[in-house]
DNA sequence: GTCCTTGCAAAAGTTTTGCAAGGTG
DNA sequence: CACCTTGCAAAACTTTTGCAAGGAC
């Protein structure tokens, strides 16, 4: 859950910090500025996006850092990203509810069938400004040619 | 479900077609050609993807046309799209299990919290290939401000 | 001081758009 | 034959890579 307070913030910034000194890597203001961008909303920001906002306070960071530290804390573990296929558009002539898990390395796509994902409530939920059309699990993992 | 039945396909593809003429959108060579590539395969493939394997008995079609048509598929209901966030990736700091929804205009992405959809059993299912990490689910639906 | 990280530039990859020619209904 | 659709070319947009300079530990 996203609290809005500035202490609130600083406190996940340290534990970033820490995390990061576990981990072997190097904590420099480009990675402090990003991970930092990313804790204090809940809009889930593109690469463009966070690199905007920063240079409004460091003008000289590179749009190649963003790029290349967001993957860098994602294959750590240290942020995840929302969107595993947004590579390429992926099409489907399968009209019939059915749901999917993509292999994370080489991002293969399979269908999975499954009464229990298919009955979800979807109507009381706390999606009052939504009015839901539809939705679909996807389930994430390695496939048995990538193990 | 699939089924790789030459009869079948054929089955698809003229409901396609007659579909087609129902939406009052022209049946050419290409569209026929692009869903029934769609229609014959169970692998989500991409919009190059498509068009390699088109290409293989029809040289002269156009990359672009194949994205175009897609696209127009896509918004007729005639096929989905698997990646809604296909456009760029998009990062979360916020490592707590939740989920998301989308809104299919402006594509914004707030979180959904629902514990019915965060229990569901992964463990037990016809995933028998993978490896499964995770799964999360993703709704779509129009947001308060594109209505 | 070592070696990881950054910034720049260039390239690769994906998607969109303008316009004239062509084909469907 | 009207008008939607296609193909080509160019542009826009997103992401990756090579390399030298710079900074964290």
């Amino acid at each position: 859950m996203i609290e809005n307070s500035a202490g609130f913030i600083e406190q996940r910034v340290s534990e970033f910090i820490s995390r990061s000194k576990e981990l072997g890597i190097k904590v420099t203001p480009q990675r402090v500025a990003i991970y930092k961008e990313l804790a204090s909303t809940d809009q889930h920001p593109s690469t463009e996006i966070i690199y905007n906002k920063i240079r409004d306070y460091y003008p000289n960071i590179s749009l190649t850092t963003v790029y290349r530290t967001l993957e860098t804390f994602e294959k750590l573990g240290l942020i995840s990203v929302v969107n595993v296929l947004y590579n390429a558009a992926r099409y489907d002539a399968n009209l019939d509810p059915h749901h999917h898990i993509v292999c994370t390395q080489c991002k293969k796509v399979e269908d999975v069938y499954d009464e229990s994902f298919t009955n979800l409530d979807v109507s009381e939920k706390t999606l009052g400004d939504y009015k839901v059309e539809g939705y679909s699990v996807l389930l994430s993992g390695v496939c048995i040619d990538c193990r």
